[in-house]
DNA sequence: GTCATCTTTGACACCGTTGTCAATGATGGA
DNA sequence: TCCATCATTGACAACGGTGTCAAAGATGAC
């Protein structure tokens, strides 16, 4: 191989991720990629193809990243302070930044105007790998005994939830009381005391 | 008056309604609204100014509309019905037309690239409407007796939830699976038998 | 050292959007 | 009937974005 790549390939897609989480995939532009990254507007096409292909994979770094901090939230033997933990870590991450940066998932999701079915399929395998990880953290003995629904439909309760919260952070832009309505939602998915199953 | 109007204000607005609604805000060009309303363009800038002032009272519209429905949802005396009704309502409104056009509320909320402080104040005020209307309803001692949370904290929960069913939408594109999402918190809403306060 | 290969770079054409403006036209009031 | 007023219309300039391309440059293979 000859004529080599002059630009650091993760340092480039974390600029770009950057970028994306903070304007959204329509309002970006290449434009605003190269100037983010320091690479020519040129070299990228050359490099991607396109800017879709750059969001696939600038995104690919944001679930990866999301889905490992949701894993970590979700370890433990108290199934309140689990979810309390997963949506701790979800507005976390959307209210993290100045000025917050959102979710990305989520505003992607609502940005109609693009969103190819490749993407949207992205978006989807994301929460659903998502709901995979709270079904299977949630689906033991002493955690289902404290649930009011069982653990799939929690898990799809919770995932629905955290993009409720992730909209409502965009419109009040309030930390506190997105965590406050987290807060009630855990009250209603957990029993306080350990009996009473179902 | 003279050199009068030419195009009637509520078709005109109607029509702009469905454009934003299936676009989006951002994705809207004034040329789009002049071909869906019949105005031409010059005449759009004329009567509104610019896009968002269009938008706002379009959006005005789209609201009135929605607040009226649920408002409709919550009457008569059974909580778990209110409450299935207004998700009903929620999920039929954004899963309407072909191809469905989602919630408008959330797709703006969304649309970080355009939304200025006074649609975002827009949003919130809609929303706080829609909160006022749950909580108002809920807030009956016969509600009260089945509610896991008080009205308050449930009116927060539900309100918050359409919204992450909305972005549900947007990602699956299934209305069953919304419907179903939308029993099981219900469910943990409500409580089955007519005892047990708190 | 030479060459083929690939990247980089700047320029270019094209397109859609915005916002404005002057000319035109229609209408109601005096 | 005439006129002032306002809406309409088409044209225009300016802007930003996209995607392409040819020239130039750098690098590894031979």
């Amino acid at each position: 191989m000859a004529g080599v790549r002059q630009f650091d390939e993760a340092e480039t897609l974390s600029a770009a991720l950057e970028v994306f989480w903070t304007k959204g995939l329509a309002a970006t532009s290449m434009q605003d990629l190269a100037t983010a990254t320091g690479v020519q507007r040129g070299s990228l096409y050359n490099a991607y193809g396109d800017k879709e292909a750059i969001f696939q994979r600038a995104y690919d770094l944001y679930a990866e990243r999301f889905l490992t901090s949701i894993a970590d939230s979700l370890a433990g033997d108290d199934v309140e302070a689990a979810l309390k933990a997963v949506f701790r870590t979800a507005i976390t991450t959307m209210t993290e930044g100045a000025p917050a940066r959102g979710c990305l998932t989520t505003k992607t999701a609502s940005d109609g105007s693009i969103a190819s079915p490749e993407v949207r399929a992205r978006l989807a395998e994301m929460l659903e790998h998502f709901a995979t990880l709270v079904r299977t953290a949630l689906d033991r003995p002493d955690f289902r005994a404290r649930l009011a629904l069982d653990p799939a439909a929690t898990a799809d309760v919770v995932v629905t939830f955290t993009r409720g919260l992730a909209v409502m952070e965009r419109v009040h832009g309030d930390p506190a009381r997105l965590t406050e309505t987290a807060r009630a939602i855990v009250k209603a998915l957990v029993h306080p005391a350990p009996g009473r199953a179902f």
